[in-house]
RNA sequence: GGAGAGGUGGCCGAGUGGUUUAAGGCGAUGGUCUUGAAAACCAUUGUACGGUCUUCCGUACCGCAGGUUCGAAUCCUGUCCUCUCCGCCA
């Protein structure tokens, strides 16, 4: 979410900023925010004020009726003089009289419950009009609080600015690109072959996008995931394991809800999803809270199942593991200060891609223009395997500061130099890697003419030093 | 699934309709003392929103949502969550 108060004072430039996504919706939504926010703090002024002085002249009344030193003669006729003042609309002048600074005639005793009863008529004509201000105020604040839902994160000014992915500004790949004296064979050949992947068993029990990984698959993935959160405890980062299935807040603390909504698996009438990604539950975890300042950067990685309809993708990918409905990912996550996001940022990316080097695949980074950005990210850097036998380049992983957009929503702050005042932390979060892309690029870069599979050197250890995948038994 | 207990500031915890404008403690911060530290003592110390954006004022917030009332942390209704015991199951 972006600060309200960044759109009311610097409107202009937020669309400018907005313009760069190449999203010709959210103008209008802008317009509509700065008009409701106007709007809600004109009435919450206007309520407020006469809030302020019910609760005063109620206060007072209360101490009043309470009061052991003073008659009940001298407190009716306090009561008689505020309630005069009132019906001529005096407030300042009924306030004066109940807090005592002004005595007025005593009345008898008689009327002491006469001169309250009065007086409380006055009071509750005088709420009319305030619970009505502050249930409008209510309507408008959520109304408000749905358009900013809506408003996507604004790019860093370091972001090219294209509308296209195809602008994606590729950087030089890194690893040999192997020479093949034989055709390489894409892994929807090689996984059945090898008894790896089972298609045909996937969609039997899950439809299309699922499959079954067997054997020396399964175990490759396996082997995968421990050497990715491995390498990144060497790094520093702290292990979870968090829930799969998480409240609905979640998702909109973490930016996939609203707008996303239908992507998402979930049983509705619990308000329970299945995360799309780690990155859902390590947000969350810190979901309203205040960090020391001094345990910052705090670092984190889990690996989980994802969750995704594709509804989005429907058609495309259809062929083999690179687009399915659950897969594994290994998720780094950091919790920053402002200053130091971008530094940490370029230190994330730079752990994905030593992992591609140490699997010894071909990768490259890709640096996002705005208009590829997504919703949540300020900032983003793809990273690519080369994939020979599907001729492609894989995105493995996607690195990005999404700045104080998720902290925002999440309500995650810190207070910075010891000061009083909160503020929002930074958010990064990047695969590290994600498993059934990289379970590709490894049987086609591995692949031999005979069909086996050559097991990366980091992964033997993984493998009871296995060297060779072929149709021995896994 | 059944029965019960409970959700109050960074943490613990008091608070059964108006002198509570959330006591007290812990922690934290500043100060006094000290060669330094500890201890002791003194002071400060929630979040959000708004206001001529000021260490000034106002409003809201005691799980959440409604309701009663002139006035609700306190009473009523609903709901979510946590814990304990029992039952069932891996």
């Amino acid at each position: 979410m972006l600060d309200i108060a960044l759109i009311r004072e610097r409107p202009d430039w937020v669309k400018a900023q907005l313009a760069k996504l190449f999203d010709d919706e959210t103008p209008a939504r802008i317009d509509k925010i700065l008009e409701l926010d106007e709007r809600r703090r004109e009435l919450r002024t206007r309520i407020e004020t006469k809030q302020g002085a019910r609760n005063r002249l109620n206060r007072a009344m209360g101490k009043l009726r309470g009061n052991r030193q003073m008659n009940d003669g001298t407190k009716s006729g306090l009561v008689l003089a505020a309630t005069a003042a009132l019906k001529r609309d005096d407030t300042d002048r009924a306030l004066a009289i109940l807090e005592g600074e002004s005595a007025t005639d005593a009345a008898d005793d008689d009327g002491f419950q006469a001169a309250f009863d009065g007086l409380i008529a006055e009071l509750r004509a005088m709420g009319q009009g305030i619970d009505d201000g502050f249930a409008e105020a209510k309507t408008i604040e959520s109304e408000l609080e749905a358009q900013m839902l809506w408003i996507p994160n604004l790019p860093h000014d370091s972001v090219p600015v294209f509308e296209s992915e195809d602008e994606n500004v590729a950087g030089v790949p890194v690893g040999e690109f192997r020479e093949f004296d034989f055709e390489p064979k894409p892994h929807w050949e090689l996984g059945p072959a090898l008894g790896m992947i089972d298609f045909e068993s996937g969609v039997k029990l899950a439809g299309t996008r699922a499959y079954v990984l067997r054997g020396w698959g399964a175990r490759l993935q396996r082997a995968l995931i421990s050497f990715f959160l491995d390498s990144a405890r060497d790094n520093g980062y702290t292990e979870f394991y968090p829930p799969f299935l998480v409240y609905g807040e979640m998702l909109y603390g973490s930016a996939q809800f609203p707008k996303f909504k239908d992507t998402v698996y979930g049983l509705e009438g619990e308000g329970k999803f299945m995360i799309p990604t780690s990155e859902v539950a390590l947000t969350n975890l810190h979901r309203d809270e205040i960090l020391e300042e001094a345990e910052l950067p705090l670092n984190y990685v889990a690996h989980t199942s994802c969750f995704r309809s594709e509804k989005a993708s429907a058609g495309r990918d259809v062929r083999g593991i690179k687009r399915v409905h659950q897969f594994e990912k290994v998720e780094m996550y950091k919790f920053t200060t402002p200053d130091n996001s971008y530094d940490e940022l370029e230190t994330m990316t730079r752990q994905a891609e030593a992992i591609c080097a140490q699997l010894e695949i071909p990768f490259r980074r890709l640096e996002i223009v705005s208009g590829d950005l997504g919703f949540s990210a300020s900032k983003k850097y793809d990273i690519e395997m080369w994939s020979p036998g599907c001729g492609e380049w894989l995105e493995v992983s996607s690195c990005s500061n999404t700045e104080a957009f998720q902290a925002r929503r999440a309500k995650i702050r810190y207070y910075p130099g010891g000061t009083r005042k909160t503020q929002f932390v930074h958010t990064l979060n990047g695969s590290g890697l994600a498993t059934p892309r990289v379970l590709i690029a490894i049987m086609e870069n591995y692949q031999q003419a005979d069909g086996s599979i050559v097991v990366p050197e980091a992964l033997r250890a993984y493998l009871g030093g296995a060297s060779v995948i072929d149709t021995d038994q896994a």
